[in-house]
DNA sequence: TTGAAAGCGATACCAT
DNA sequence: ATGGTATCGCTTTCAA
């Protein structure tokens, strides 16, 4: 190892009080832009704060302000097929913005570790704590941090029992599906979901029901697989239609991974998308605008869940009017998999 | 807002040890586990300890104990379109296991919120800062950090003149395509880059050259586009070839995104892949494994960079020895896109 | 406008 | 084994 050196002590206000011929209280006070200090010994203070390189110590400084100056931050996990990265971009600029630090933990879905971030968010003394729940049960993540601050709970796991939740409604995906492939002509439209089933997914469930019924049709169903490997689901899914040749003329897949299953598959079968079959995923994953893939999705808006989450917890870190319960929209994004409905005549099985 | 009620005033270890009947000094011990402490308080004060619902605090700690507790980390974005989220992943992973937090931070490719997030790592007293630049100039990185605590540099655009520095070696990519290329029978290879000419394109480049060259076989390499849209990119570079007649029997792309745009541009063509032409990407994002894709590519080890990046973390931290440099080796992942080298005869165009 | 003194919640050091 | 006291770096409160 290199030698490296480092500074052996650290200035203080003290170290510039002294330079500057004043009382350490004189420095705080100008270093926080406080009015009732003259201009030149702000300035005089300033200039020499600034020559030796002095840097605030935040733990100092809460402790004696009892004033919290980040926030944390928990999610299941920020691997490449999750939305967090987008939602956790976003609070990280806000919260740069306000000179806020975001401390940020991935649970891996474990609940052992989701309540030990809790315990270490707890004995940061963060201002709020915003998490995406690995599951429904947020039992033990409240008693982690027992009213110590204010969390937020984020995503569709959760309802609003809970004080302050940020959430998707997915019903409304559905009634946004529903009707844009009614409109294309399609009356044969499957859902595919997997295991377990979650809010987000009876949602989704429920609305499809819910707005088949209203335009008339009947609603079908499907479910294979598991949550961690979606796409291999939609494929079993489909062959056995295919295999049952009862194939609709639409699928809507609750997961863009579980609709490339299904694109795959269809591909290899020789059925074309969207001529003779059209697709829609759900949550826009970035791999769905590729050259070559062009899926037509549902978009969740994580850019404005992260924006609304930190704005949520800066209001509640100074004791504002805040909104507790606020719902966002997924929104449909029309790319290459989705098309009229073909005639029965057209379809080549 | 629903009334929210928090804890007026929060249990100290004073409190403890008045409910104990013991000094605040004796409490400290119990809780860090201290030997000389008898069994009897000490278990008394920890069950008062968890009956009240104590949570030490952190700031104040580390002010006294001159310890830190937490390390930052830097990244130019989380998108889903990379790859930091798992090198994160692991970093979270680890620092939990040893109680430590992590200050994360996106700096959007902006200097001036890269250099913003030092400072607050400053601010925060952290044991050290894991940075994966947005560039490869970093004075001000060093400059915001001046020496408060070391600076670990990642990724593939620093050199070791930083004093620790974990990196990619992509010479080693470029090895491990034209071996593997060779020894499938071809003989007529390209490589496509795009701008800006950073050390990890340059590293490729060099690398491919030198390797093709060992092979006895002329190396052609091809420029276009820039970082933010390497798709269209590589889109762009084989319709030229395809225009010209003058596609070789195997392309390797200095990006997944870029040889996705191959990929579909050739596919539209009628191109055969593998059969035809043979396609390498790098960094193996996510979406290279899906079916229907099943992308050849090379594998960057970012879990074990992680891995590394923490420990290395922890070393310093300890001020124990610690390598100051270390090297990591993209590994190849063959899957769909690639096969032998086709006959003359056989090609289609 | 300025400063002295008292904390914030913990640890370190030195007695006993 | 236990406790008193100083200290960490800063803010707050009160008095001048």
């Amino acid at each position: 190892m290199k030698g490296v050196t480092y500074l052996y002590r650290k200035p203080t206000i003290k170290t510039i009080a002294q330079l500057a011929g004043v009382s350490h209280v004189a420095v705080s006070r100008a270093l926080r832009g406080c009015s009732d200090i003259s201009a030149e010994t702000k300035e005089r203070i300033l200039k020499i704060a600034q020559e030796i390189g002095y840097t605030p110590n935040a733990a100092a400084r809460s402790l004696s302000s009892k004033r919290a100056t980040s926030v944390g931050m928990i999610v299941p996990t920020l691997a490449e097929n999750t939305a967090y990265s987008a939602v956790f971009n976003q609070i990280s600029m806000v919260a740069a913005e306000h000179g806020c630090t975001v401390l940020l933990g991935s649970s891996h879905r474990s609940l052992e570790l989701e309540r030990k971030h809790c315990q270490m968010m707890c004995e940061n003394r963060v201002g709020a704590l915003i998490v995406s729940p690995s599951g429904s049960n947020v039992s033990h993540i409240k008693e982690a941090c027992h009213g110590l601050f204010p969390v937020i709970f984020m995503g569709g796991k959760i309802g609003f029992e809970e004080d302050f939740v940020l959430t998707l409604n997915y019903k409304h995906s559905a009634k946004l599906v529903v009707e844009y492939l009614y409109q294309l002509g399609h009356s044969d439209i499957a859902l595919f979901t997997y295991a377990p089933e979650n809010n987000t997914i009876l949602q989704k469930k429920d609305g499809f029901i819910q707005e088949m019924k209203k335009c008339g049709l009947a609603p079908r169903m499907y479910t294979a697989g598991h949550a961690d490997d979606t796409s291999t689901a939609g494929q079993d899914l489909v062959e056995q239609l295919i295999m049952e040749d009862t194939l609709p003329t639409a699928i809507w897949c609750a997961s863009d991974l579980m609709a490339m299953g299904v694109l795959s598959t269809l591909r290899n079968h020789g059925i074309r998308v969207p001529e003779d079959i059209s697709l829609i995923g759900h949550d826009d994953l970035y791999f769905g605008r590729l050259p070559g893939i062009e899926l037509t999705t549902l978009h969740t808006p994580m850019k404005e869940l992260g924006d609304a989450a930190m704005q949520l917890a800066l209001g509640l870190m100074e004791r504002e009017q805040v909104e507790a319960h606020q719902i966002f929209h997924p929104s449909l994004v029309i790319r290459g998999t989705t098309g009229p409905a073909p005639n029965k005549a057209q379809r080549q099985h």
